[in-house]
DNA sequence: CTATAATTATGTTGTAGAGCACAAAATTAG
DNA sequence: CTAATTTTGTGCTCTACAACATAATTATAG
């Protein structure tokens, strides 16, 4: 499933986003400065307070940003799917990493130093664009995850939740089954509520057969059931 | 106090951060490509839905931009203080605002029209690490702001949002009463709870002497207290 | 200057959801 | 294979906060 070995070619195929826009020179840069790193299951990949030094693409697996809140309790505040970009933020804000970063699932990921990466922005204004368009869809998305976490009820939030990561990582062949086999954890941090209550408002689903539950599997039944329930919150 | 009439000088020393980067050339296209609009206190400055067509900076004033969940809440996502752009990210990701803008006083804003921005953009590296840094910035906050809106408790969210009150738009000459007068409901919709709630909580706060409370003025006394209060939730 | 509306204030009630506790099931380790 | 640990499931209690009601105060308009 996972591939062992990445060729160069085959890296190059995967960071097309930032490699495009590159003339021969600049690609020569690029070629020259990354390194690939695995991550096992659940392994973090960055720390909350660490000093951001690389930008990293995701080849392959899953990725979830979380932060921790008082008392304990986490939230996940994005997830990352292969080809996405992810951890350069702090570097551009001149910060240190707000969140941190840890695997769903065995990971790839791709690591270009940041400087390398500024030194080609301020060379090529279309990597500079690719930069801005994704903070600026992530921002709208913040932006919306506040008032969607703060003020829907929990099945609202659970419902978003699910057909999220319908949308973000997919299905099985049967077209409506999560590719994603999340703990009740990760969908309580994902979706702001206490295990409990996502294991709860789960099987509270399951019962009104607008999903099947089957261990860590989940089967949306009726889509635009949970639509609704995820839009009146 | 507001003035009545910016000249052309007045305004470019006001949009130093787009403007400073820029060549004689591309001076010329900026200066020749900018409105003023004057807006009144409660005025509606863009609506979400709207197409996003100018970068806005806001010269003299002060801006909310909100966001209305289901049920009717509003939720104030960030407030702008001169001299800070916005309306922008929307055009930048392509979008139509996801957003609302409003003035909380009366504001004088700088309107440039985005395709003139995206240009000098594409010319201007200095320009784009500006937006850059601004985007990257405004997410980590975003990023905070979700955890802080969801997980804090009334008197930790209302604390954290007096403290911000005064870090953004500053203190009387007393050193303590902010600067800004906002009503309650305006109060609620920062901090995340219900209009009833911020005035109670206030009020708490009042007698337990933390702060002072006439009308809308907002002295703080206790910071330490309030800084605690907010730390912990 | 009065009438109307909006804002502020405070008390009361109801409930969504947190916070346990405990058991069953599933993983992991030894 | 068995013991230990983690994850899942369910019930119960308690509380933070929304929702509503009503009054007092302040702002706005006609």
């Amino acid at each position: 499933m996972v591939k062992r070995e990445y060729s160069t070619a085959d890296i190059i195929e995967h960071i097309a986003d930032l490699w495009q826009p590159l003339n021969e020179e600049q690609r020569a840069i690029l070629a020259n400065d990354f390194t690939i790193q695995r991550f096992r299951k659940n392994e973090t990949i960055y720390c909350e307070g660490e000093k951001a030094t690389h930008i990293m693409c995701l080849l392959s697996g899953k990725v979830k940003i979380v932060k921790d809140g008082v008392g304990g309790r986490t939230q996940i505040i994005r997830v990352i799917k292969p080809v996405e970009y992810f951890a350069y933020r702090a570097y551009f804000a001149d910060e240190e990493y707000v969140t941190a970063a840890a695997a769903f699932e065995p990971s790839v990921i791709c690591m270009i130093p940041m400087k390398t990466i500024t030194r080609l922005i301020g060379e090529n204004h279309q990597l500079a664009m690719f930069f801005i368009k994704q903070l600026s869809k992530d921002l709208g998305i913040a932006d919306e995850r506040t008032v969607s976490l703060t003020q829907k009820h929990i099945r609202g939030r659970l419902a978003e939740a699910l057909l999220f990561l319908k949308e973000n990582y997919g299905v099985e062949e049967d077209e409506s089954t999560l590719s994603i086999y999340l703990s009740r954890e990760d969908l309580a941090n994902l979706s702001n509520m206490t295990t409990s209550n996502a294991i709860r408002t789960l099987s509270i689903f399951a019962s009104e057969k607008l999903i099947a539950i089957d261990g860590r599997k989940i089967k949306l039944i009726d889509e635009d059931r949970l639509r609704k329930i995820s839009k009146i919150g």
